[in-house]
DNA sequence: CTGGTATATTTACGGTGTAAGTAGCGGAAT
DNA sequence: ATTCCGCTACTTACACCGTAAATATACCAG
């Protein structure tokens, strides 16, 4: 009454406000970082208030993992599947590694979630709608999606982000064995990870390439 | 003096001894179960001993993965790349299943460890030895290292292990959602998962072969 | 037997998730 | 206006965690 005629003194705590504040913590302090007691200061709350709203942390997880998904979204059907699946494949890719605790915690959920559900849906329908056997589509959705996943796995384990640190850990990596110790480690580190311009983000490309020309093979024998 | 001569009354801690008590109780409690206190006691012998031998739990995690890559192992040479790589990429895969923990701890170690550095050396050995170019080589190693780590990151995220779990937990799932909400995937799941022999772990063959075929024509161009 | 060294134990600290009980407040009904 | 209810937030408490520091024990060389 004193503050406000008919305002919010303080936004009330909700489920969506919580789950997007433990999404910010783990995006700045890691998975690790995120405990109860820090995410309600985080949110000018004790611990136990998010209880409230949350079942508890394996609920909280659940939401940030639907959130993730729900980021993705889908590119336009209107592309053709090849360049449907290519834009999905790098949305997907940047999603998981700016949210790096997300490929980890995608293995613990059994509860696949509405953005989850939907977003597969979207697959399969794209692959089906352009001729796919269900067998065919089927295979399709698990060799991309395991390749996604994968790569943005091998990225984020990466211990370095930019060209310049790669310089750094490579060299740093080659002093620790001589070169006839590992012979085709070092030759590939000085021939190609060495070389100017050598971003990993780029590789990804690659294999969704062949994944796609082959699957555009099997697609034009059935 | 009392109980043996010169034998051992116990046989004393060992850096190794301790590792693979490690792998034991993360394979059959989970990782998350793994402390420092159940560990010593799973070796009669206090937390606080086992800092004796490695550094912190940092440092057992280390060594968990090593031993992992030591048990992959590599296929002989004399079978030619496509077989040989056909043969690591299931060995992998069966490693990686058999010790669910270790793909959530190969992330976050960045000190490779001897016999991750040996298996890498082998593999792009593998390839060059084959003709395959330094570029290409390093293609190929990241997408089959995608492939093989994401389908096992599938795998395991599966609710499921035998094909009749997976008849329990697709019909559960096609009664939380009407089939005209998610029509794709109601469409796969009673035309593809439910059939008779349906495995998924199968499906690593379909996308390996596909791989494994566009590496053999694009190497053919070189 | 003596001393030194390596290993094992005890104790302690600050952190964790969360069960259980308590306090306060807004709106509805009397 | 007052009483009550239901929801939200808070406080307290417990068992567990990794591990620093200090202490106790066992072995082996001289």
């Amino acid at each position: 009454m004193s503050s406000a005629s008919r305002g919010e003194p303080r936004l009330p705590l909700t489920r969506a406000r919580i789950v997007q504040a433990a999404v910010m913590l783990a995006d700045t302090e890691g998975l690790a970082a995120l405990s109860m007691r820090k995410l309600g200061r985080s949110l000018a709350v004790e611990a136990m208030s998010l209880y409230n709203h949350i079942a508890n942390k394996d609920d909280l997880f659940d939401g940030m993992v639907d959130l993730v998904f729900r980021e993705v979204g889908m590119p336009p059907d209107e592309l053709g599947w090849q360049e449907a699946m290519r834009q999905r494949a790098i949305a997907m890719r940047d999603t998981l590694i700016a949210h790096p605790w997300a490929l980890g915690l995608l293995g613990s959920r059994n509860t696949p979630g509405q953005a989850t559900l939907r977003h597969h849906n979207a697959v399969l329908g794209c692959f089906r709608r352009a001729g796919f056997s269900v067998a065919l589509a089927a295979h399709a959705y698990s060799l991309l999606d395991s390749y996604i996943y994968g790569f943005a796995l091998e990225q984020l384990n990466l211990p370095f982000n930019t060209s310049e640190e790669a310089v750094g850990v490579a060299e740093a990596l080659l002093e620790q064995f001589s070169a006839d110790q590992y012979p085709y480690l070092s030759e590939i580190t000085n021939e190609y990870i060495l070389q100017p311009g050598y971003e990993y983000a780029d590789e990804l490309l690659f294999g969704l390439n062949l994944i796609l020309d082959g699957l555009a093979r099997l697609h034009s024998l059935e």
